[in-house]
DNA sequence: CCCGATCTGGACCGATCGGTCCGTACGATC
DNA sequence: GATCGTACGGACCGATCGGTCCAGATCGGG
């Protein structure tokens, strides 16, 4: 092989898509300013990419990776408290929202932006965030408190009412108040 | 004038574009598909509504129109109970969510769906939306209680997430939940 | 030095969509 | 019955987007 690709395009391609992605939308984004975001040729992009939706999926893979880091990193060493550990994943979304350039969880948004949520990087989405749900179910139930549905599905509100607020939420404190309400919703239980 | 035009043709044109802009979405539903649902010339739609913006924001006026009706009736003769006012609003936002075919609140739709949310239409549906606020922060300052903020935003966060949570959920007794919750943050206040 | 593969950049194609325009038919008024 | 405006349906236009393809430049291996 003469020349050999190189292995580092890919993640400059992915991380341009990703920055326009996430700051713009999926659906505003075309192909050709990904293109001149990422300094190659399309033919480069999708030899990497076959497709828009592959590289919409890799878009999602990579930052449901870090969230999932984010959230094991947040309830390590917190086993023996399912308690503390559910304000820890109320806090890690807190932040997440209230970090600067915050434009909406990029799973919720995408099931909202795209017309036909059933492909496969929606069905990805859909799973992410189900995932995220499951997590709070499982720290609940640990939790042994009677009507851990309740429970959780009360956290669960405030987990999406964060996220769902924050675009347009002229109160940036509503994500510390979701804190609160977690801790008061435990520790009454 | 020999024929004069059918005044009727507005609303079943508005009502032909609503179903299928809600059902499947604005940015989905092109103005080739409202013209065959109405049974119309495209002339005469544009001669309606100049525009597909225009038509979208009849759209989402006749909505706004509906939900501020029965927010007002469902609060009417509470006047003097703040804190039933607000389990009232919540509860119809509960009901609304849980309706078959619920799809999902119009004007959060709207603003996920577009790309610039801030066209004509995207305009109105952010002040649909903080209107519904201020009634909420309103009835939470009649009710007197201390840190108001606070309460108004945890409030918030159950409304948003019974809508957030709505379309994808795998339990639609999250809503029944989100009323429960806000009936116990009003009773411990 | 030359060959081959990859790179960039852009022209190009087909499909879709918003919006305009035209040809035809209908129906009320004179 | 002649006429004029409206309604219908569809052809058409320009723009945009995903995806393909081509031309020329670049660089490593024989």
């Amino acid at each position: 092989m003469p020349r050999p690709a190189d292995p580092a395009t890919r993640d400059r391609i992915l991380a341009a898509a990703s920055r326009l992605f996430y700051t713009r939308g999926i659906r505003a984004v075309g192909m050709a300013e990904i293109v001149a975001a990422a300094g190659c040729g399309k033919n480069v992009l999708y030899r990497h990419f076959p497709s828009k939706e592959e590289l919409v999926l890799a878009y999602l893979h990579r930052l449901a990776e870090q969230l999932d880091d984010s959230m094991d990193a947040a309830v390590v060493g917190l086993e023996k408290m399912p308690s503390a550990a559910l304000v820890a994943v109320t806090r890690e979304v807190a932040d997440r929202v209230a970090a600067r350039g915050f434009r909406g969880c990029p799973f919720r948004n995408y099931l909202r932006e795209m017309r036909d949520p059933s492909d496969a990087p929606g069905r990805f989405a859909l799973t992410e965030i189900r995932a995220l749900r499951r997590r709070v179910d499982g720290l609940v139930a640990a939790m042994g408190v009677e009507e851990p549905d309740v429970m959780a599905d009360r956290i669960w509100l405030a987990i999406e009412g964060m996220y769902a607020s924050a675009p347009y939420g002229d109160r940036p404190a509503a994500a510390t108040s979701a804190v609160g309400l977690v801790q008061e919703l435990l520790a009454a239980a």
